[in-house]
DNA sequence: CATGAATGAGAGTTCATTCAT
DNA sequence: TATGAATGAACTCTCATTCAT
């Protein structure tokens, strides 16, 4: 360890257990949970303060404002899709970047309430648009070059432009966020896999019937 | 310069003229109004009560709280939904209907805005989530019968269950509800349009890649 | 003109079906039942006239305000003390006077917790404490008078004025009026039986030990 | 004259000095002041934050809510019987003990407005029900050991059991505290001190005439 | 560094009252 | 005679924020 380094810390008052960077994340974990259950409307500094176990005044300390949380909050939940991309080797397979897609976004179970929240409350707070229009156009933009890539190589029909496809998808996807409370039954994993294999079909290249795959999205 | 008058007037109290249904409508389109300028969040009664120029005594007179407001603004906006499907005829064409659609949520401008607030809203709040919930399987209940009755006649791919496609295509319309106020240039009329026809592009029967039309998506 | 009432009184419109009093009088029920079930607090307008079946308007139309509803309910209620005195015979005798109060105040169910929701509140209602001080004031004399009679014939004790015994009997009587709800098993007809008795004991005559009844007060 | 300064004072925010305790029990010295003189339909937060020279807020910042404002004004008025029976000694007198009483709960010019309310109040809220009825119980408990441990001494008549004496002695009470403030002379100090002589001399051991003492209740 | 007391605005809601009809 | 639309003030309570400690 680093002697003096020890000592100081062990004399400084304003820093007792945790550092600071842990202690915001504690915070903003709390924030997730907090607007996944409540939602935008319902998410208090008080509840996130209360959730996290700590006061209001610990709240405002890390954050300069709920705005300033919130906006933290929207940054750190793109970068699942960040890493997403950055984990995806060159030559990805479309319906593997889906699959990936889906584990993902799923495997988090507060991460679709609180995305969607966010995407329907950055309508009206600027700065909270400016960081989703900011990462998602990221996104959508390797998004588009993968399905590019997809078309080049024959994977993808090439009849309609990598763009409006990649828009297609990601819309698609959006729908599912928003509305996966309603009918639950409409997105159990089983169905969810069906709902891809359904877009994979759609965008999948077109050629006489007999080549095709059999019908599909048989689940129970 | 009429002081007097002036102050006779402020204070009007009593039973003005007017018919009740007219006046509630009134309410709710300020609370429309108001929902899709502020977002969820944003809309209390007193915002309500100004935009539509009355005190918020009067709004709570007309709706016993903010909660039955709300659902009957929710009802209020499915209706439009049930109007489109009452006037189509039997046999529309797929992409008429979502013409039809496209043409009459966006025609008014706040449609939009307004239902991604109550989609998202739903999740939070059983009785409007029992609203959307209801409201909404109607709509896609019509909805996959259609596509079923084009796949039937060989207007729409078959090798996918028509209740997959409407899935999709709801999904698809859901996704741009919500996303529409991001890079707005992605939903201008034209692009609009061209996002409808790839959609009918997508679920379209698929053949020899001869028989098919040229590549579509071809927008400004 | 005036010959034709009859005809006329068909076709007149204000005053369909009840006349003046009686709907006042149903009114006035309406305010009971209300203030014994919520409390003063918890009395307006809006859940008498609900109570009632009519509109807040109905009752504002019959009484001026709230206050003067109230103050109307309050003289009410002191009828019942008027009329037991008015039915009681001159030479009364005191238990019977004092059953005849408990048969008369406990007949209503609702009458001790209006009575007591009243005198609490008479303190901060001018208008209502003078209702109060006036009807309870004649109440108490005629109280009086009655008991010094009784002191007179030697069936009270005579070594305490009669004013003071009379206070003595009215705020036990108040005291079993606020609290009858608490330990409710203390205010069962038995028990309350037994109390009377116990304030007829208590200010019967006092002699030599082996003159008095054995002891009292057995109740189950 | 010193504007500036003035200005400056007015909006204190942060934390000032001063422990919580004190500052719980200001906030609930003010609330019994209101409830004294508004009566419980007037007590309103506004009111005792008024009183207590701070904001609504503040009281919220302390009490939970209204409801739980008052239950802790409760339990705080009961203290003083807590106190008074803790305060005498095992063999006490029955008089000395009303006397007491008296001492105590008119010491207090706001303790019987405060209490009267808070009794009037409790049938329609539970919650205040429940703390009345528990400690209301305790003291009557105490008070009926008292009176039986004076009937074995023989200080107080036996041909009535104790827990009635305690019930009518202590229902004579709630009726003064509930009716003091009518015809205010007759609970002026000297008619009090007759009041609660009437009461002992009604419970005391009867014997021939010729033992008692004199005619009692002389005031002027 | 971190707290928590306090603010002041605004939320939804209830209310007594008014008055054109 | 009786209604019911509407007011405006007051209610309890929540909130984001500030700041002395």
């Amino acid at each position: 360890m680093d002697g003096v380094d020890t000592e100081v810390t062990a004399n400084r008052r304003g820093r007792p257990p945790g550092d600071h960077p842990a202690r915001r994340a504690e915070l903003l974990r709390a924030a997730v949970s907090v607007l996944a259950r409540e939602g935008y409307a319902g998410t208090s500094l008080r509840r996130v303060a209360q959730r996290a176990g700590c006061t209001t005044g610990a709240v405002t300390y890390y954050f300069a404002s709920k705005k300033a949380l919130l906006l933290a909050l929207a940054e750190d939940c793109f970068d699942i899709y960040d890493a997403m991309l950055r984990d995806l080797s060159e030559g990805v397979d479309l319906r593997e970047l889906l699959g990936e897609w889906l584990a993902r976004t799923t495997g988090d179970p507060e991460f679709w309430p609180v995305m969607s929240q966010l995407l329907a409350q950055a309508r009206f707070e600027p700065d909270l648009a400016e960081v989703v229009e900011r990462r998602y156009a990221r996104f959508r933009t390797a998004y588009t070059a993968i399905i590019a890539a997809e078309q080049r190589r024959g994977a993808v029909r090439d009849d309609i432009p990598a763009e409006l496809l990649a828009d297609q998808l990601t819309s698609v996807a959006d729908g599912w966020m928003l509305m996966s409370p309603f009918e639950p039954e409409r997105f159990t994993p089983d169905r969810a896999e069906a709902l891809v294999d359904t877009a994979v079909a759609l965008i999948a290249p077109t050629g006489p019937p007999a080549t095709r795959p059999g019908p599909i999205g048989q689940w129970d």
